[in-house]
RNA sequence: GCCGGCGUGGCGCAAUUGGUAGCGCACUCGACUUGUAAUCGAGCGGUUCCCGGUUCGAGUCCGGGCGUCGGCUCCA
């Protein structure tokens, strides 16, 4: 984000003589001191950081770290939530301490207080955390003899006592608080006076921390929030303050203003600006439904997508919403997973005349998932190895009852269509399958204008599993080998499998450079059981088939809401709603552009004239605004010269365009599907 | 589900310590007929999320519900 300078990003490299610390050696070797680049920590030879002060037994080689560097920015956020809790303990003094590690651009502390945070409490903490930082309070480190003294130490700190037995346990914990507790010996980091030398608070934590609080060189407290004790829901709720800090202010400014401009794309606030979607409370939480717009957009994409299932040998199927409940327990998803599935509705249940129960009835739920179906479809019939593989496609709508204070826009909904499709294949198959079903999806989120992936290989939860071991391996190599191919980065998340399906997923970046989990990959080791899907193989054996489960986009809405954000409400000209707007200068104007829009509406593109009582600029504002990607203007001189003058998105123009030119530019860029916004730059039109 | 914030025409907002709801945009009608981001005027539109309570009187205070926002937990 800030330019660093190359001397410190290059690793500078010293010498520290034993009886020296790190700091005073790098200082000496020119390592810069104040600035953005400040170093704030070094890396011993084990790649550890420590502490400026820490001097080596023996001469011993460090690295620099400098302050804008992913370390030294951690140290820094690390270092402020001392800061933060010395300050909340300076106006609460009874708040107890819970912990306070670094996160993906800031930090937070926990506390346990008598009254939730507000505004005004985090304007007159974040003053004194200003003074605090002024004071230049060193960090001072200090090793505790034993567990012993540490509680002794900390006897008002419940949470910090706690921590301590967890690490004379070595029990291991959420990697966020690796900083806090680690392994090692006991530390407490206290905050001193930097000419009294006394001290003036301090914390159990095992650093490293900057050398003195005037190396916190910006930082703001962002908001409040609730958190679980140790994230666990059985756990006290403790109060969070969250917080980011950086290693300079334009560092901070640039931080902000990501911030601002992911909230200007937010998906929810565009799609009401843009009319494309609304959530009416009359239809419940979670519960989109899609207006004109929205629902051309939509379209657009399935029809896309359809066309390349087709291309791809997919077969299209169709299955109802709901279902008996018989064929949930087939599946194991009652088992599993009822708490996430609508509750049943009771059907056909006779009473007899005394209240007894004559016929029992029948529970009919709202279908979470389409394998089941896809799955009896497959057994439908005898299947031979010669229609190996069947891949089976359905838009298929899933509902399920998300807890309800997790529902989030499109992306996180109560009612969705997936993408979704089961492949069966043999044994042989799996892994030819899987190569080629990867680079299908990189491909098609391409197409959408997402190009910066990486892969992450969920692998066995070994508390909650079906099948054999062997099946595991065999499942997630072929996973792991189709990944390597790919040649992505792959980031490993050990135990995050479903119970009965090692997964790859595929996390698309956008334009701001967020990752969102889209494409899904699984190898299903229990259906094909549970259903005892079979296969007649060459021999005349039968065979199981392998089943893999797969959404491309992951869910329709949840990929629309990152589509609206990735491009900013301001679709490519093949996605969007309304793809030309045809705006006269008067009114003898119009009756021109209705032919243009005759000839463009005749070729397949999406046209509107805007014929209504309105002034010329309001209506160029208006679907400006609207993010039409072809505004074609049309007064006196072009209707004489049978032309249209084209405007941008951008603001650009080229004027006295020929009608035929004119179509055809437009028909062509959006036949490319071309994903940038179209400009005056960018049209392949001649200038008049 | 848990903690906290919020809920006023379709949208964005306003309304002293409790005194009977205003503004802008949008929409409708009328006038204007305009060359690259907001023409002027008039009008329509609200059971202040819902239910209950306190009070002479509630948008405002209290209780419950629903929705929503930020987190936590969860995410087959």
């Amino acid at each position: 984000m800030v330019a660093s300078s190359p001397a410190v990003q290059a690793a500078l490299r010293v010498t520290v003589p034993a009886g020296t610390t790190a700091g005073q050696a790098l200082r000496d070797a020119g390592a810069p001191t104040t600035g953005s680049d400040a170093l704030v920590v070094a890396r011993d030879p084990q790649g550890v950081l420590r502490d400026l002060a820490w001097a080596p037994d023996s001469d011993t080689e460090v690295d620099a770290v400098s302050a804008s560097s992913p370390d030294g920015r951690s140290v820094i956020r690390h270092s402020c939530a001392h800061v933060l809790a010395q300050a909340v303990q300076q106006h609460f003094p009874d708040a107890k301490l819970g912990i306070g590690p670094p996160v993906a651009d800031g930090f937070y502390y926990d506390f346990d207080v008598d009254r939730p945070f507000t505004p005004e409490d985090l304007a007159v903490l974040e003053k004194t955390m200003r003074r605090i930082i002024k004071a230049g309070q060193r960090f001072s480190r200090r090793v505790l003899g034993s567990a012993e003294d540490a509680k002794r130490e900390l006897a008002d700190e419940p949470y910090k006592l706690e921590l301590v037995d967890l690490k004379a346990s070595t029990v291991t914990i959420d990697p966020d608080e690796v900083m806090e507790i680690g392994a090692g010996e006991l530390t407490v980091y206290d905050n001193v006076h930097p000419h009294t030398g006394e001290t003036i608070w301090g914390d159990l934590c095992r650093g490293p921390h900057v050398p003195t609080t005037r190396h916190i060189p910006a930082f703001r407290l962002m908001r409040t929030a609730a958190a679980y004790w140790r994230g666990n829901e059985h756990n006290p709720q403790l109060q969070r303050i969250y917080g980011t800090a950086w290693e300079s202010t334009e560092a901070l400014e640039q931080h902000l203003e990501f911030l601002a401009e992911a909230q200007r794309r937010d998906h929810r606030k565009l799609g009401a600006e843009l009319d494309l979607f609304s959530f009416p409370d009359e239809i419940g939480s979670g519960l989109p439904v899609f207006h004109p717009r929205g629902g051309t957009v939509r379209r657009v994409m399935e029809d896309y997508s359809r066309r390349r299932h087709e291309e791809a040998g997919y077969e299209f199927v169709n299955s109802p919403h709901i279902t008996k409940g018989q064929l949930f327990e087939t599946s194991g998803h009652l088992d599993w997973y009822a708490d996430a599935m609508f509750p049943p509705m009771h059907l056909d249940e006779e009473l007899a005349e005394d209240g007894t129960v004559r016929k029992p009835g029948q529970d009919y739920y709202l279908k979470p998932m389409n394998c089941p179906f896809h799955n009896l479809i497959y057994r439908s019939r005898g299947r031979s190895y010669r229609e190996l593989p069947l891949r089976l496609f359905e838009f298929g709508s899933v509902y399920r009852y998300e807890k309800s204070g997790v529902v989030h826009g499109l992306t996180r909904v109560r009612g969705m269509t997936q993408d979704d499709a089961h492949i069966y294949c043999t044994p042989e198959q799996l892994q030819g399958e899987i190569c080629s079903l990867l680079t299908f999806v990189l491909d098609l989120l391409r197409d959408f204008g997402l190009d910066d992936f990486y892969l992450e290989l969920s692998t066995r939860d070994d508390e909650k599993y079906v099948g054999t071991d062997e099946q595991w391996e065999e499942a997630t190599d072929a996973l792991r080998l189709a990944a390597e191919a790919s040649g992505l980065e792959l980031v490993l998340d050990p135990g995050g499998a479903a119970f009965y399906a090692p997964k790859i997923s595929v996390q698309a970046k956008d334009a701001l450079g967020r990752a969102w989990q889209l494409s899904t990959i699984q190898v299903d080791l229990q259906e094909p059981d549970l259903f005892k899907l079979e296969y007649t193989a060459k021999d005349g054996s039968r065979q199981r088939p392998y089943m893999i489960h797969r959404a491309l986009f992951g869910s329709i809405e949840r990929f629309f809401g990152v589509l609206t954000e990735h491009y900013a409400g301001a679709f490519p000209a093949w996605l969007a709603p309304v793809q030309v707007v045809g705006i006269p200068i008067a009114d003898e104007h119009v009756e021109h552009l209705q032919q243009v829009a005759k000839a463009l509406r005749a070729r397949g593109i999406r046209v509107e004239v805007d014929a209504s009582d309105e002034r010329m600029q309001k209506k160029i504002r208006t679907h400006t605004t609207q993010k039409v990607p072809f505004l074609l203007l049309a007064g006196g001189k072009d209707v004489e010269a049978g032309a249209v003058s084209f405007r941008f998105r951008d603001g650009t123009q080229i004027n006295g365009v020929g009608v035929e030119d004119a179509v055809g530019a437009i028909t062509g860029w959006v036949a490319r599907r071309e994903n940038r916004s179209p400009s005056a730059a960018e049209l392949p039109i001649g200038q008049p």
